[in-house]
DNA sequence: CCAAAAGTGTTGAAATTACACCCATGG
DNA sequence: CCATGGGTGTAATTTCAACACTTTTGG
């Protein structure tokens, strides 16, 4: 063999190598009252889907990367914009799609509680531990996306993406529990939070009720940082 | 909008949706003679890339999915068979391939010293530090192999997959210095193994030269397990 | 007996956990 | 003044990092 790359695809490619088309799915995420919850849609694909709830998602068109797609399909679909997104996985199993041969390129994504969408009353949050058997195998990748952000939660700072801009550190601290599925303690919380200099405190205070009020803080960087261990 | 996931796609899908052609592309590592290397090969798409080196791969073919193909790619573009393959990241740029439109799920994959492979001639393991520019994206292909690579040896049992079924631990402590680029402490080291329960050993010895043997060891488990911190 | 690589423990510093009470506010 | 949630410190334990010499073998 002359070429180990080429496969003999002239330019462009003849069309039975283009057997498949190319999609992306958004296993997207946040805590809503407590809750992790994710974004369904109605899924009606007759005859192999009547009434269901499946991930959002769609093609990938020509003039288009994964993470554009993912942007496009979040919005019009569900009225979702401007969250935070990163690559999952690509689930590429002959049979995954009843209709025909279907690449999904699989994002996790997070949204704070505050987001809107589901308005599109074909989309809404459902908590994960209510989700139904969904649609396609996105019973599997909803599983691979949680399990990859309670990993995650532990050692970046990607939860500043499920909460608003400041926030206190009972916020703060009840998205962790509500991720990771159990209790912290609050103290040692507290101390961790500020000393990996996770988040850093505005002066302001949240009123909120007959109580003390609450410092507001954010978090210290803007960027996906990885932090050693929390 | 009725349905929030199908894009109006019949089965099979039209023509102007299958645009794309899918592949897949390995960043196949291991750690020769003491240094990270890759198996590259020779690509010769003119006009664009003339006599250059790029990662192994090629298309995935109708009846395959993702994990299949690169197996087969493997095998028959460079002669490398049954080694660990764990799913990198879908790379999907517009232009990526000047050729036309080509999604690329990537690979990383890990061999250990003794492998053959690169015996077709066309395919060669080349030390990391010396890969001159490659063909397509591969350059960001293989960085962030390496960098997945580094992250996960400190947390995971990965480093089996580098190694052969038996080995020193001095084997086992130079595999990990290779990956990560710098030097360990031997006690601490081998301290650290140990308690963590990485590896158990066989009695036998290995007898080398004008030196005491050193005693051979295995992973403790062939699954792939996250251990918590290295 | 010499060269070469294998093997082995201790200690001081730092990090982690467990744990309970006082504070500030609104109603 | 009381109910509610916010906020704080310490001590015991565990973990981590740095460090140098003895052992075993083949030649």
């Amino acid at each position: 063999m002359e070429n180990v790359y080429n496969n003999g695809m002239p330019s462009p490619a003849p069309k039975h190598l283009r057997f498949a088309v190319v999609a992306v799915d958004a296993a997207c995420l946040k805590v809503d009252h407590g809750k992790l919850s994710v974004l369904v849609g109605r899924v009606n694909t007759k005859p192999h889907y009547v009434n269901r709830w499946g991930l959002i998602g769609g093609l990938i068109l020509p003039n288009e990367n994964a993470d554009e797609a993912i942007t496009r399909h979040l919005a019009t679909k569900a009225g979702v914009k401007r969250i935070y997104k990163e690559q999952l996985y690509a689930f590429s199993d002959v049979d995954r799609d009843p209709r025909g041969r279907v690449i999904s390129v699989a994002y996790l994504c997070l949204a704070d509680d505050t987001i809107a969408g589901g308005g599109e009353a074909q989309a809404k949050w459902m908590p994960v531990k209510d989700v139904p058997k969904l649609a396609y195998d996105h019973d599997l990748v909803l599983r691979t996306a949680v399990e990859r952000l309670r990993a995650r939660i532990g050692y970046t700072n990607i939860a500043q993406h499920l909460l608003p801009r400041e926030f206190t550190l009972t916020n703060l601290q009840n998205t962790y529990e509500a991720v990771l599925g159990h209790k912290l303690d609050k103290r040692n919380f507290r101390k961790k939070v500020q000393e990996v200099k996770l988040v850093t405190g505005t002066g302001k205070k949240e009123h909120k009720g007959a109580s003390r009020p609450a410092e507001l803080y954010r978090f210290s960087s803007k960027e996906t940082k990885t932090i050693e261990i929390l």
